[in-house]
DNA sequence: GCGCGCATACCTTGCGGTCGGTATTCTCCC
DNA sequence: GGGAGAATACCGACCGCAAGGTATGCGCGC
């Protein structure tokens, strides 16, 4: 245990975290920075210490905690699966969870929100699209490889289809009454995976 | 011609359409009432003697804009339609024309920023998305009574799919640089569309 | 002259951001 | 090893300004 000096990380860290509910629930432009000092329970001496503006604080929050945060959800599970049963359960799975404010949602959002080209958050934004496009092509590429996915099927343009339709569903059925919304969604969503299947497997 | 006194119609509808550019470029928490009426070329006294607030404002451009904007791109042009073909045509057109501050974007924009539930801006735009996803549906439902649709398909599913696709897409393939991704899921998009189709067709 | 349609001037609040100060910790030299 | 000094980590008051919104005045058609 080198316990360090003061451990200015925790600090750090609770300014990261503070950031990351608001930007969450009202988006970057209807994110204060007093509103994120007062819920970590700090100052701005504290805030402006560690970022020196706005929006290298977005941006720390997108790479650290966002990326990392859908990588956990969608890149991880799939990092060695070839299956579309794999794909198909793991989405099951992040259907029943999405609630507005989480992860999958909040990269919506904020991708919605930003203007592209004229600064680099969306840039930060699109890069964990790319990584998430690649992580599914890559699945579909080792299903074609395993013989599972049928071989006319173009494992890029899928996955740009299946992430934006994620997105969409973050957005078209965001409130909580349109759970069965998001339930048509996924049910819709098997049945086009299941297209993808070989005829032979 | 019934020329009225000094036609207020007009004022209010250049504070319509300068706040309509700017929700397009910056969102609602990110347009500000000043720059509104300066692109205007009006006065805060104009805006306030119109609209009530800036809230009020924003509704009346989603209720008396987009609304229409968006009836006129996806409702209209299928009203009478029953052929998946008419859908595949119009999807290529309007992802053709896809771009920042259009319509479908900044529908997906707005639904992105703010927050369900919590005012009443959601709810007029998760009503235009609960009309696109009807207007879908009903031409699914005729498309079935044609017998060129699927009979196991189910409308209202597969019309969420299709609508949550169209936002996912103004979303994740934002920028001017990823115009070969919104071509990716518009490939995507035509061969899901044929699997909707019936065997007999 | 009276009310509608709009302009001008202004107010209050809160925003992003700055600055001097201070306590604590690291570094270096003897 | 220990003390001086530099660097770090943070505080809290403050600033300029732009935000949303208001109060009042003015011109013009009826």
């Amino acid at each position: 245990m080198t316990q360090r000096k003061k451990q200015p990380q925790i600090t750090r860290a609770a300014l990261l975290d503070a950031a990351g509910e608001h930007f969450a629930r009202a988006g970057y432009a209807g994110t204060s920075l007093g509103s994120v000092v007062t819920r970590a329970a700090l100052t701005k001496g504290a805030l402006f210490h560690h970022f020196p503006d706005k929006r290298s604080l977005a941006q720390a929050w997108i790479d650290e905690r966002l990326a990392s945060a859908v990588t956990a959800l969608w890149l991880a599970p799939l990092e060695q699966a070839d299956s579309l049963d794999a794909l198909r359960n793991l989405c099951r799975l992040r259907f029943s969870e999405l609630a507005p404010g989480d992860a999958t949602s909040t990269l919506s959002a904020l991708a919605a929100e930003l203007t592209p080209a004229d600064d680099l958050l969306s840039a930060c934004l699109a890069q964990i699209h790319d990584a998430w496009r690649a992580a599914i092509a890559g699945l579909l590429e080792r299903g074609k490889a395993a013989g599972q996915i049928h071989r006319s099927i173009k494992p890029a343009a899928e996955a740009a289809f299946f992430v934006a339709l994620i997105a969409g569903v973050t957005v078209t059925a965001k409130a909580a009454a349109h759970a069965d919304t998001r339930r048509a969604c996924l049910s819709s969503l098997e049945d086009y995976l299941e297209t993808l299947r070989s005829q032979s497997a």
